[in-house]
RNA sequence: GGCGCAUUCGUCUAGCGGUUUAGGACACCUCCCUCUCAAGGAGGAGAUCACGGGUUCGAAUCCCGUAUGCGCCA
């Protein structure tokens, strides 16, 4: 097959919100097509009535553009091949039946479904090691068939698999698999509501849609003898096949809701970075060499190439992700300004439009109400530079930068007051929103009171007249350390405390030039009303 | 239970018979930078290459078993 007639698809069921396992699935192919100059098809495998979820399918297309995985022919596209829903081919699938029907490959089965049940409970019973329907229907004779389909019971449809010899294939990513057909049963095609199998649907449109090249989950490799014998009995020319390694949980086991974050749209709304998405799944089974980590998308499709896809599967590493996410949060948020050295105010980078309107998105999101909206944009394009890199998902720039906007409130705290999962050094945040601290904080490791609360009032009295400058800052309170004979890490310590609320936040003077004189001097008040209490 | 696939640091991986005292990344630890936290820089610890047999002058790399994991039959 030459590379330039690649035709590959992504064909998610609209069972459920797609996860980062299906997303892979779908990167893949796409960056196969891409690579390959191909065409890349989603599908939409929908012949699971009893499954089906609203606003799936919306779901699926979405993380999809989310991630920019265009496809060339599809749902809202249309195509060559159109329709690409699968409950709008059903007349296909039911001539195909119809004709392995006729060409002695398939057969009606009656049995029922208690019949089923009953069937398998007895063979477990006797630890049967086929445990599969027994073929009672393969062998009806004409008038057994005559008399049951005169009593209009209804039946599906089953295939005839061959009882002796191997189906063998070979697997792009695995390399030889041979099955014995003798393992394998006869595995419905046409359900009793007329739906075809995903086996059956599957086959079809994959011919229909000369696909060229099968990029699935592993968990198909065990049907894909089964889909082997299929395409010959149809005498359809089966695709290449190449069985990409599952993504599972951190227990090892395959991806389910049980493990938190599995819809890919929820990593959207955490705040991750489509790119930075990408660049992780593809990592996630494929690699380019021994070091090479940070990819585009231009250059995953300039490289990627199946022989590079491993076999095994691959545990989801949320620390990686958001290392990479970090990663694509700082390299976007800041412009190369080519006269920063030469300007005397570039004590801060300059901001990229991009890394300022995602901040203000999530800042007007997760902010509290009780922050007037709308946010100025002058403001946080002036926070933005103090925060970009202590970012690893936007979803974290409220709590990163709520003393911005709301007043820390300084309180003796009870360590009962403290919930147990809260960090040290973090505020503990009451209902409504007010960003209280505990005054204790204020004393650091290295003060006692006195000190801090001379070292407030001093501030309190230097900052009425100092330039709110971050340089002048910086020159003055230096100074100022020196007088008092502190330390200047614990005397920025306790301003920091006394202005953020926190002791870990973003540089001190920066951050109080933002802030400016008033609110500054408020907050190192209010700490100071405090600490007489303490 | 049967069948299939897999098995290199905690995790993602490089390795496709000698260049390997098994390389990189995340996480972890130390140091530097430093007003804290980050970011950045420099180091460190961490893998008897699942186990047991072969093949070979030589195996993480090839073959066969065993174990374990995962998947499918459901």
């Amino acid at each position: 097959m030459s590379e330039g007639n690649v035709r590959v698809r992504f064909a998610p069921s609209p069972t459920g919100y797609p996860h980062v396992g299906n997303i892979r699935t779908a990167l893949f192919n796409w960056l196969f097509a891409r690579h390959t100059g191909g065409k890349f098809i989603v599908r939409i495998e929908d012949t699971d009535v009893t499954r089906k979820v609203r606003g799936a399918v919306e779901a699926i297309l979405d993380s999809l553009r989310w991630l920019g995985i265009d496809w060339d022919e599809g749902p809202e596209v249309g195509g060559d091949y159109a329709p690409y829903v699968q409950s709008e081919r059903r007349d296909l699938y039911q001539k195909c039946a119809q004709q392995l029907l006729e060409g002695g490959h398939a057969y009606k089965c009656y049995c029922s479904s208690e019949r089923l049940s009953q069937m398998r409970a007895e063979m477990a019973e006797r630890k049967e090691s086929m445990r599969t329907y027994d073929r009672r229907c393969r062998d009806l004779t004409q008038e057994e068939r005559d008399k049951l389909e005169a009593q209009d019971i209804t039946h599906v449809v089953r295939f005839k698999t061959p009882l002796e010899g191997t189906t063998s294939f070979n697997d792009l990513i695995k390399g030889d698999v041979t099955f014995d057909n003798c393992t394998l049963d006869d595995f419905i095609l046409l359900k009793s509501d007329g739906y075809p199998t995903y086996h059956l649907a599957n086959i079809v449109d994959d011919h229909l849609m000369q696909i060229s090249h099968v990029l699935r989950a592993d968990e198909w490799l065990s049907s894909t003898p089964r889909h082997i014998l299929l395409y010959q009995a149809l005498r359809y020319e089966p695709p290449e096949f190449a069985h990409l390694p599952m993504i599972l949980g951190p227990d090892r086991a395959k991806l389910s809701k049980r493990h938190g974050a599995t819809s890919i749209i929820e990593y959207r709304d955490r705040g991750y970075l489509p790119e930075a998405m990408v660049n992780f799944l593809a990592l996630l089974g494929w690699a380019l060499d021994d070091k090479t980590e940070i990819f585009s998308k231009e250059e995953l499709v300039q490289y990627f190439s199946i022989e590079r896809i491993s076999k095994t599967s691959a545990i989801f590493n949320k620390d990686k992700l958001d290392w990479i996410n970090g990663f694509y949060i700082r390299k976007d948020a800041v412009i190369e300004a080519p006269t920063a050295q030469a300007s005397a105010t570039a004590l801060v980078p300059q901001m990229s439009s991009n890394f300022v309107e995602r901040l203000s998105e999530s800042l007007d999101r997760d902010l509290p109400t009780e922050v007037k909206r709308p946010i100025s944009k002058e403001y946080v394009q002036q926070i933005a530079p103090l925060i970009y890199e202590r970012l690893k998902k936007f979803g974290e720039a409220a709590e990163l930068c709520k003393f911005f906007f709301i007043e820390p409130v300084p309180q003796t705290i009870l360590p009962t007051d403290i919930p147990s999962e809260e960090k040290f050094g973090m505020p503990t945040i009451y209902p409504g929103d007010k960003l209280v601290y505990d005054a204790k904080l204020l004393l650091g490791k290295n003060l006692t009171k006195e000190a801090a609360m001379a070292g407030l009032e001093a501030a309190l009295r230097r900052l009425q007249d100092v330039p709110f400058d971050a340089s002048s800052l910086d020159l003055e309170l230096r100074f100022l350390a020196g007088e008092l004979g502190l330390k200047t890490g614990d005397f920025f310590g306790l301003l920091r405390v006394a202005v953020t609320g926190r002791t870990a936040a973003p540089p001190l003077f920066q951050t109080m030039a933002v802030l400016g004189r008033e609110r500054c001097l408020r907050r190192v008040e209010a700490a100071l009303g405090k600490l007489g209490l303490v």
